[in-house]
DNA sequence: CAGTTTGTTCAGTATTTTTTGAACGAATTG
DNA sequence: CAATTCGTTCAAAAAATACTGAACAAACTG
């Protein structure tokens, strides 16, 4: 049953749901990061099921998401034999972990279209319109250089901690 | 009816529906800008939902989203009366409006809401776990203001244009 | 000013995403 | 080695989100 969380729970977790939700990540996964960030002692999947009044599968899942890109970690506790869970704290490594894993997978190819782009736009007949599609993705390249500049120089805006 | 787009226009559409996908933005929305921004000239209503075989209403609604953060600009076309909408393509402006409009009012009262924090750690009965939560709460208002400090530089890393 | 055309809104519907919970296999225990 | 505990998976249910289309108001037109 759902044990129910102290206002500062509350209030921590409130928070990372908003993120999850900015982030286009369940709500379930900014209160799992939550609960954990604001936890000092690591939880294991039964803890966070009760705190959180969501279900088992719901948390086993969220824990994954949440591991696939570090911003949890498994830490190993003597004489139990459940699985523990902590917050990473380093923002640099879920920050890196992040885009790698959510954001890369979805903006993949980049080259490779452009190299399309530039063939249909060759293909065009009129040469007006050519001229014009030509300028559009020209410019489209240079956004995508530019994001690929600015990433990690973010990251390293990040002090390593 | 739906007039089939070119494959040039299919391809950059299809570019921005990803986009659309990582900024947790309607598929719609990303159809719209896509077609604009490829389109040699300004398009109405009618043209828009023509091209991408989508309803009135999602249209009118997707073309609101964008202008609300400055993607999409109305331009005015002499002897027609319908309104007509061509892309922004000052990425710089772009950003800037999508971060103001669109995520800023998920993460408001950031102040506010650390104020609130620090409050209910001071009352916590057990100095052992005050002491961590404070820690914790620390960290917390050193991600928001390396936040803080990152947007304005990485706007300021997109040269205006 | 009656009749169009145009864009917006919104209730209802469709679609996508998230959550649930029961079934299962693996590991642990007595 | 039977019984229990644990974590994962996945089909089904629930919830959230996006889309449609008809109703409407405003602006034009003749």
């Amino acid at each position: 049953m759902h044990t129910s969380l102290s206002e500062l729970e509350q209030e921590v977790v409130d928070i990372f749901v908003r993120m999850a939700g900015v982030l286009n990540l369940p709500r379930s996964v900014g209160e799992l990061y939550g609960i954990l960030f604001i936890s000092p002692k690591p939880l294991c999947i039964n803890d966070c099921m009760e705190k959180l009044g969501i279900s088992k599968g719901s948390t086993s899942q969220g824990l994954k998401i949440l591991r696939s890109f570090g911003a949890v970690k498994t830490v190993y506790v003597p004489g139990d034999r459940r699985d523990y869970f902590e917050a990473e704290s380093a923002l640099r490594k879920i920050v890196n972990g992040f885009i790698n894993e959510q954001v890369r997978p979805h903006l993949e190819n980049g080259k490779e279209r452009m190299g399309r782009l530039n063939e249909l736009v060759q293909a065009t007949a009129e040469p007006e319109q050519r001229e014009f599609f030509a300028d559009r993705i020209k410019r489209l390249k240079g956004w995508q250089k530019r994001a690929n500049l600015l990433l990690p120089f973010a990251l390293n805006f990040i002090k390593p901690e």
